[in-house]
DNA sequence: CTGAAAGCGCTTACAG
DNA sequence: CTGAAAGCGCTTACAG
């Protein structure tokens, strides 16, 4: 009767026609605009729910906004961006926007594509979480939709806003732990992407910090992709050499527990014969078989911040806004020798 | 010039104008429907290309598709739903189909409140990994969408598809691995969810196989939620009571692991102490640390079958079709106590 | 405060 | 094979 034979669906015209209004008045109630009378909205109200009315997304899109907020991942294999997620959905809980995830697999073209479909999907606007993507394919999308990247550094960006922890101190921070602790021949593990600027800041902060504590003829950078085959191959060969260093500071936690399953199968005991340390402080860190000093930059506020920036946007702010968490260290067993390594301590 | 300018987007209309044609042909051009001349899709396709055209999803679908499937998935810290989505997203590669995920925090109502949005934003189809909805919701969802789950098992479905493992042989090939390694006190650490069909089926499985081996006296289920201090609490009280089991066998891996760091921390060897067996066989299994024996359901072929399941759907198939693999059990140290444990080994 | 009408960018019968 | 027109379910000026 009051239901669409087709698709099943109440839509705003039956709802008019229960409530006596017009098509006109009912989108007001639903947008919450101003000038509407009490008893409209209540006759309204009760229409709506009397009838089970849930306006389509997709139509309100033509006009006005699909309330709907686009989010992409480079994968589903790093835990981190679970705690990205959850600030993101915390910030959204009391919204009428609804979230949908795209997953890029660390492809920059994979991940154009995504975008343009989300942007084809009319979505309010983006977060880019760990983005590929050129600047020169970023900037003119920026100027279409509200968008706010995390993890992604760009001088004096305008055009979109950014949220980030520092992750040039960060890697700072990272050789200032190994080294008090006293270690010296620390290499990094590094990823090889030609385009993460995230990547860039922590490869500068080690280097920078090496330098300052005088250890710039230990600076060694792996740049490895995100296989296991990869990260195994290149990770043995380090292990393997006469060069062998006696810590390593993994680019993310994910990659530094596969680096303790190898270190542990070369017979190599953590952290005597070899620190390991992380990035993200994601939960499996924690666990006693990990015990994974690494690094907090805390996801979910990234994820709280970056989906606040983002509605401010969509409701018309023009000046970027740019946010950054201080990182720290915890430190846990992987990178504490019991009572202190035997050479080094001296500095 | 040629591009709208309130947003920059070029339309079906201007298409048709730069190659001269009307717009219903631009149309039948862009879904490649039957009764077009060679010559008019030339003329039409070089305009696209030259103005850079891309169909806005959101118009599609107002009369014809959007050509998006929504995938839900109950959380993003779970590493399993990573190799289901490389399942689907291989299934998906070379169709025109654009993927969106959304997570549910393994809460019922927010599954639902999902499923309604991924329905109103006109999804073609859905694929539901894992769900906890009521079979009362789910019903007329499937009735009006295409449907496929993943990980529910319902008897005699006939409104939606469903790609499993056989969960209850999984269950029953775990206790009998235990028992074939010596282990006797089996317990199974399950989760709390009052409508998980695959917690049910892989419950029953396990009671099964007890009652076989005649081990019905050891038959103990911890049903527990899955946040860290839940799953540590229990585990804790369960590990310290007299009445200590020599193996606990874990819904899932992410569990499993959670188990191991809690043993290990109470100064249980892991196997010798206590045997721990997961489900999902996921990556982190392997590594060293871990060495965790769990059951191989190949989430990439739940993923794989269940996407091309759903594009057949929409298509048109109106007959159910129920996707079955068969579960198998990786052995890993975490069960294989060295030359075998003392006792037991009768059976 | 309320409503009639136009329009968003597509697809779908229906003529020709 | 091709096109003019109606329509999908909303929102947006614009009258009243």
């Amino acid at each position: 009767m009051a239901q669409n034979q087709k698709s099943g669906r109440v839509t705003i015209k039956e709802v008019a026609e229960d409530a006596g209004v017009s098509v006109a008045a009912v989108s007001k109630v639903l947008r919450e605009a101003y000038g509407v009378s009490e008893a409209l909205k209540t006759k309204v109200r009760a229409s709506m729910k009397k009838l089970n009315y849930r306006p389509l997304a997709t139509a309100r899109g033509m006009r006005g906004q699909t309330f709907t907020i686009g989010v992409t991942f480079p994968d589903l294999r790093n835990p981190f961006f679970a705690d990205i997620l959850a600030g993101i959905n915390s910030a959204l809980e009391r919204t009428q926007y609804q979230l949908m995830l795209g997953v890029s697999l660390s492809t920059p073209l994979i991940e154009e594509t995504l975008i343009d479909s989300m942007i084809d999907r009319q979505m309010d606007g983006l977060i880019l979480v760990g983005t590929t993507v050129n600047p020169a394919f970023l900037e003119p999308t920026a100027s279409r939709k509200p968008l706010v990247t995390i993890g992604h550094h760009v001088e004096g960006e305008s055009s979109f806003d950014t949220v980030n922890n520092d992750d040039r101190l960060g890697a700072i921070l990272v050789v200032r732990h190994l080294v008090a602790n006293g270690y010296r021949k620390i290499a990094m593990l590094s990823l090889n992407s030609t385009t993460s600027t995230l990547i860039t800041e922590r490869e500068h902060g080690y280097r920078q910090a090496m330098g300052d504590h005088g250890l710039q003829e230990h600076v060694q950078i792996l740049r490895v992709g995100q296989t296991l085959r990869e990260v195994q191959t290149a990770t043995r060969r380090l292990l393997q050499s006469p060069d062998k260093p006696d810590a390593l500071f993994c680019w993310t936690d994910f990659i530094a527990l596969e680096v303790i399953s190898i270190a542990t199968e070369l017979g190599l005991a953590i952290p005597d014969d070899l620190a390991v340390v992380g990035y993200d402080n994601t939960m499996y860190c924690d666990f006693a078989q990990n015990n994974l000093t690494s690094v907090d930059q805390s996801g979910e506020v990234l994820g709280l911040q970056s989906a606040r920036l983002l509605i401010e946007r969509i409701r018309g702010r023009q000046e970027a806004e740019h946010f950054v968490v201080t990182p720290r260290v915890v430190a846990r067993g992987s990178s504490l020798a019991v009572g202190g390594r035997g050479m080094g301590q001296g500095s």
